[in-house]
DNA sequence: CTATTTTCCGCACGAACGTTCGTGCTTGCC
DNA sequence: GGCAAGCACGAACGTTCGTGCGGAAAATAG
């Protein structure tokens, strides 16, 4: 009745790849031929995992969400709710894309920047998964205000919009000069920004090491 | 002596036809082929312009400058320095993506997250665009500093850095979510940014309607 | 006018692309 | 042990990529 069972250890290994590839040259730079090679296989082997082009770019978004919601935001989930895992949230984001996990940087930045501009499933996909990040940083402010952390006036969309802006542009300066100090920057300017808008018994305790 | 002369005028259709391409699907994406068919002539005639996809992707950096500079740069230069041209160079910036003079969005933001995982020449001219332009927001800002109307404190790095954060996030959200409140939210955080620093005889008068 | 020079086109090449096909080989079921 | 299901493989498909070549059209020089 029942054949060979597809080798699922083998495609975790063949998406984890195709994310690092992703994140430097864009999924349409992947190649089923060069990822194949890389990693020993045959053209074809490697194309019945996911039947199409398309299918294999869009298991990779899969992929690097999963890697991404480990690197990032589980560790930010492991302090409680408030400035502390506002402040974390980005910090991991940071150290994240500073350890470069993927080598190309934050593989999201990179493919967000690459389907903007086109329609299509990937970039539904995509477009659905920066969404979902910017949600929960939106989430974890609105959070941190509720409890009393962040005076009351404080826009949560507006501020998740600029620090994922200082984030994002850490990244990019990063890679694009190699400027590691860029970081740096970033770091600083989220605690500027937050500084003032933390209330008067949080304001030296959010903020880690 | 001389025979046919090259159609200077063909040649600039041709790259501002690449860089409307390029900033929709990056320089890689970009195709002689395609392109050519696009614009009603030859494969090779239009190859013979550039010789190489590399030089063509080279000559479409510098005309997207050309036009960069038109359009962001020179408004900014009709005004005085001080606070009014910062505010007026990022206000430009922000007019020029979201007319969609390139219809991809920036153009230097999308090649910029195209090429900034890899080596080349086509990188090189990228990167060395985008510190251009971060060295003339962070030259203007300084200016406005030495004009005395940002306190001394002013760090204009940094705060270049951060301006440009806002924008570029302001292109990446309306173009992945076609959500053009992300302007007003770049603009609300670039002023929210300044005013602090702002000396009091300047307080009201920097930001044009 | 002819002669010369350079552009531009049609065509073809080799390589790489995503995809399909047919063939063994490995596996689970009777 | 034999049978059938299905995965992985090599080879080939048609298309598109960037790039070279030869000839026709065109514009200047004399």
């Amino acid at each position: 009745m029942v054949g060979r069972p597809r080798d699922e250890q083998a495609r975790s290994l063949i998406l984890r790849r195709a994310a690092d590839i992703a994140s430097r040259n864009g999924l349409e730079g992947l190649s089923i031929g060069g990822l194949s090679g890389e990693l020993g296989l045959s053209k074809s082997g490697l194309f019945g995992y996911f039947g199409s082009k398309e299918e294999l770019q869009l298991a990779t978004v899969r992929a690097a969400a999963q890697i991404f919601i480990t690197e990032v935001v589980q560790p930010a989930l492991s302090v409680p709710p408030g400035l502390g895992r506002v402040w974390l949230l980005c910090d991991s984001w940071l150290i994240y894309s500073q350890r470069r996990v993927f080598p190309g940087g934050c593989f999201f930045f990179t493919v967000a920047a690459e389907f903007e501009g086109r329609p299509g499933r990937v970039r539904d996909a995509v477009a659905a998964a920066s969404l979902d990040w910017r949600r929960l940083v939106a989430r974890t402010i609105e959070d941190a205000r509720q409890l009393g952390q962040l005076i009351e006036g404080t826009d949560a969309d507006q501020l998740a919009f600029e620090l994922i802006a200082f984030m994002e542009a850490a990244n990019s300066v990063s890679l694009l000069h190699d400027e590691a100090g860029a970081y740096q920057r970033a770091r600083a300017a989220i605690q500027a920004r937050m500084r003032p808008l933390a209330t008067g018994h949080t304001a030296l305790s959010w903020i880690s090491s």
